[in-house]
DNA sequence: ATTAATTTTTAGATTTGTCTAAATATTTTC
DNA sequence: GAAAATATTTAGACAAATCTAAAAATTAAT
């Protein structure tokens, strides 16, 4: 089965969707495809007809085992070529996500696998998100949100939610990125703020709302 | 000026279709495209409007200036990733036309740029094909076609024209590649055909054909 | 220089993905 | 549990890229 780039996005969108909602509905998902309610009824039916989602009027829709396939092999996709745009053509990670969105309609399975094994099969991308295997592995850490972490306690950044360029440009000042270690100070119940400490530089505060999109290894 | 991908291809066998016929009719860039020819003259209309094809009714039609320099940058791009596929990704170079026609359709200047620079501003694509530099600007050698060179020169294969999957088939048998340095034996008036020698091997023959899509730098 | 053959264009239809506006169904509220 | 608010779907339309069939223009042939 093929799909157009639009029905992939669609797919995909989906399947980001159902991580954080149990039911997917037509305005939610008109939200994040940035298109009236009307055109995701219009969608939705074609899907349901390739049999990528189960969909019932009036009562939201799931992907199919064969739904999460696609939608894996999108975003399998999309993180490849992310990190080979960080990793081998120098991006910085805050620049990558518009190229990777059309990137990874590019549909050799062939090229896929190529790339992914030039890239040394790298399970996490440059935001720390898991890159899904050939057959749809996800690798799961054992991560923790920033803000729940106890005191004195040092961990490594191993993810960030919320890659919105507002988000990626406070932690490029901040001077984190994936993979840095840092100390928990200590955490005020005011605000929910917490003091970190990163290697050898100065303490730094930051919010709540940062520091829940912040997950760490223990 | 941003452009479908659809127009690019248009565009792209345009540029093309120049280099071997002073005029480029309806129908002969309905036969490069796949299309009808009604196709063409609907497409043709849109392309007049955004100013990139100097079209007349019933007149046939050329690139503007703009035209040009789109249909370089898409060749750019084309060709860069064909660099990418078989030198990084280890693909043959019979393999790469279609998902560079896939590639090539990226937008973003940036990545191009980068990419160029990563593989190390190639001047010659895998079938010996010019790289248009960032400025559209193409490096020309000075190469004949196999077919014309005198007997008992020896020169190197540097492009290989007709790119049909049948003729780099056969010409992965012969293990002639482009940088292979060989030695015209005689040529025989009969048909044509002529007798080569690649370094160590056995010499072989081969059709007038063939010779005559074969380019060498003396 | 007419007629015939060919090429090109127009006219009208189709598909994909979208829209607006109106109709219908579901939820919430009192 | 009926009215109000919200969510969803239908109906009809549009732009892009294509098609077929018919009309118009050009070119070739006698």
């Amino acid at each position: 089965m093929t799909f157009t780039a639009t029905e992939e996005n669609y797919i995909k969108a989906i399947y980001h969707l159902q991580d954080a909602h149990e039911k997917v509905s037509t305005t939610l998902l008109s939200g994040e495809m940035n298109t009236k309610p009307a055109s995701v009824t219009d969608m939705l039916k074609k899907l349901e007809l390739k049999k990528v989602v189960h969909y019932q009027k009036y009562k939201g829709f799931i992907l199919t085992d064969e739904g999460n396939r696609t939608a894996l092999n999108v975003v399998r996709k999309h993180r490849l070529w992310e990190y080979f745009l960080v990793n081998k053509l120098g991006f910085e990670w805050d620049e990558v996500h518009c190229m990777a969105e059309e990137l990874e309609h590019i549909s050799s399975n062939e090229l896929t696998t190529r790339l992914d094994n030039y890239l040394g099969n790298p399970a996490f991308d440059p935001h720390g998100d898991p890159i899904p295997d050939h057959k749809g592995k996800i690798k799961i850490l054992m991560q923790e949100r920033l803000s729940e972490i106890d005191v004195n306690k040092i961990v490594t950044v191993s993810a960030v939610k919320n890659q919105s360029v507002e988000m990626l440009d406070l932690l490029k000042h901040l001077k984190i990125v994936i993979g840095t270690r840092l100390k928990i100070i200590s955490r005020f119940d005011f605000d929910g703020s917490v003091e970190i400490k990163v290697e050898k530089l100065a303490p730094i505060y930051i919010s709540k709302q940062v520091a829940q999109n912040i997950f760490c290894i223990i």
